[in-house]
DNA sequence: ACAACACTACGGTCTCCGCCGTAGCATCAC
DNA sequence: GTGATGCTACGGCGGAGACCGTAGTGTTGT
């Protein structure tokens, strides 16, 4: 018997029923939602909700800031996400083998958020550019910016030295619908955060699925000439022109 | 709602009783067992574990064996090992915030396998020596290794062009017990095998511990420069020679 | 002060499922 | 053949826990 057997179960079958799996779902894409938000994504009344969060405050799962009369329940942190990832690579083998695509899923391969990046295959697309390019070499746990790299991420409005915390710059996330890596940590944060901020990618509503604007493509294609930003797989059917707004 | 919200829950569900936890959590070390040792190893009958085997195959985490009347357990792959590391992050982490260091702890932190590969100290001394001299670049979907990276896995014995499928040759794995990333891979793999081979590192019995022998320090301190093959942190109190034992 | 609202605490009901008993099927030893 | 062994199938028992109704606490707004 080892150390943390009994945890692992601890952890899993906090994650194993089907209400406690769609709030946690329903939050990774970053965002903190309220608890009657939380209850009705997971489709239960908001009593039970309440006892399912308690469970995952208590596991460590989630973290809460209160505001009001409000709760906003979060993932507590990167990590939480990175293990629901994992899982998300079995679970979402399953469903390709078993699944046709459907349009929902199609939106999500193409763009999403992953925590507080960026995933799906626009988040392959700038990792694999941005190793073609070799802008990124391989540092104390996890990727470092080469000179290049570093200017690639200024151009971009990126201060590239900023760290936030002990947490790795930039490093490899598993995807789980193209089982291909994508860039983490705080400076794919960061450039989502700026991306959003710019208006370069649209967020979703009630979906990690987003949308890469035209400007976003102009942009992203000048700054890395490697990113493969008129391949089809990318171009949304929605918000192809200069953006019609779109909540 | 997204695609895959309740299969998330289904997996986390399955890896979510502690006997089948317990079971996923002894074949973590790539090795297949029989229905029997699963069922001694989680506590439980047998008829108890064959219907938890049943039901993980189901699942798709665990592939069979048939070999006379034994039947081998194995995990169905590395995506489901990875998971399993995935939540023993999460798992480990409050271990570590409200337990003391137990001695079995201690000697899987020190070198273990995890899978295929190793982990541990060992394993992150090792990932950390190659990126330190600059023996790994960024390949597509993972590491790739230089020109220098091949002549070192080239002396200790190993084809650096093999790789086995479509795994990526070399790619980072975090490590729960030191959240740093260690190597794995089929090239990570090759080494292991090799380094058991040639009695450089000795398996434990009933552990996924392994140790370091006083041959395969020196054997890996020739070929790796910048292994800290002498920190005492990857000293184990069992096989060293001098050895002024610790624990 | 009063009502509306967000959320939590408690209690009862009911379903699910983990557990092992017995029984049945395959394989190995002799 | 006979028996032993490894494993699985089925059935009944029992406990854990998911669910919601009711009730209570704290906050916001008028």
């Amino acid at each position: 018997m080892s150390t943390n057997g009994p945890y692992l179960a601890e952890i899993a079958h906090l994650m194993g029923d089907p209400a406690r799996a769609n709030m946690l779902h329903a939050l990774m894409d970053g965002r903190a939602l309220t608890a009657k938000e939380l209850a009705f994504l997971a489709g239960v009344a908001p009593q039970t909700a309440s006892g399912h969060l308690a469970k995952l405050m208590q596991g460590g799962l989630l973290a809460v800031a209160l505001q009001g009369r409000h709760r906003y329940y979060r993932l507590a942190g990167a990590e939480v996400a990175q293990a629901l990832e994992g899982l998300m690579v079995l679970a979402g083998g399953d469903t390709a083998r078993r699944r046709l695509p459907s349009r929902v899923g199609e939106e999500l391969s193409r763009a999403r958020t992953c925590y507080d990046h960026f995933a799906g295959r626009l988040g392959i697309g700038i990792h694999d550019a941005l190793v073609a390019g070799g802008h990124l070499n391989i540092a104390d746990g996890g990727y470092g910016l080469t000179g290049s790299g570093a200017a690639i991420f200024g151009e971009l409005g990126i201060d590239p030295a900023r760290k936030t915390g002990r947490r790795a710059g930039l490093r490899p996330c598993l995807d789980w619908s193209e089982r291909r890596p994508h860039l983490a940590g705080s400076l794919a944060a960061a450039l989502a955060c700026r991306c959003f901020e710019m208006g370069w990618v649209l967020r979703r509503k009630d979906s990690r699925a987003v949308t890469l604007t035209e400007e976003g493509r102009a942009v992203l294609a000048k700054a890395l000439p490697g990113f493969r930003c008129d391949a089809p797989e990318l171009l949304s059917p929605a918000v192809p022109a200069p953006a019609p707004a779109f909540a």
